[in-house]
DNA sequence: CGGATGTGTCGGGAAAAGCTGACATGTCGG
DNA sequence: CCGACATGTCAGCTTTTCCCGACACATCCG
């Protein structure tokens, strides 16, 4: 049972800087997509295309509504980013980054 | 003053799954640029153009010593991902997660 | 010094990403 | 039913990414 459905890299969907956007946009609730393309400085089927990437990748899923588009965000597949980050916490993060970095500098 | 001297994005950087390997094969000190390249079905040229992006991004830092090039994890820049990244942990992380699932699909 | 080793860079080609204008489809309002 | 509207998709172009083989340069070892 596939429940993400990431046919796409999540980590190349956040890669640009559009797409972080939008998702920042739906943050604060379900938005139709020419409101979405509104805010940015791009074209409609530009924007359109990185909503496409962006359901591809699991993060967004679209509802239609009459002759409008709602997309909301669908943020669980953003765990596997924090997951793949949470091991680096510790070397820019309270004293063990300062430890690190000590080390580092110490043990050439 | 550009201490971090971010030319490149670090979302980008984190884009290629061959960049992210070599982040996490850093996490256990740093390593000479031959032996990284060892680690991938790589050609040693795209390992050095990939340590290149990662060298722009912050995210490593060379220190040449003897005719090898050791590469340190330089973890800092990760901050502005995790920085990035926090305002949705909110909806995929226990109670805010399932609270927010539920209106989503109460108020369609 | 001279050959072997480790590594960056360059030239170039294939593939993917990103963008835009034009068209297609489906929905609402009168 | 018909025109206006919202939106996805397509064709085509430009730019970027990704990869490799070949070359250049520095460092070590004998």
């Amino acid at each position: 049972m596939v429940v993400g459905m990431a046919a796409v890299d999540v980590f190349s969907a956040l890669a640009n800087p559009v797409r972080r956007g939008l998702l920042e946009a739906l943050r604060d609730g379900p938005r139709a997509a020419g409101d979405l393309a509104g805010r940015f400085a791009l074209s409609r089927p530009a924007v359109s295309e990185h909503l496409s990437v962006l359901r591809n990748a699991g993060l967004v899923r679209e509802e239609p509504r009459g002759r409008h588009r709602y997309y909301h965000l669908e943020a669980r597949p953003l765990a596997e980013v924090g997951d793949w980050l949470h091991p680096f916490e510790h070397y820019w993060r309270g004293r063990m980054a300062a430890l690190a970095d000590l080390i580092d500098e110490e043990n050439p």
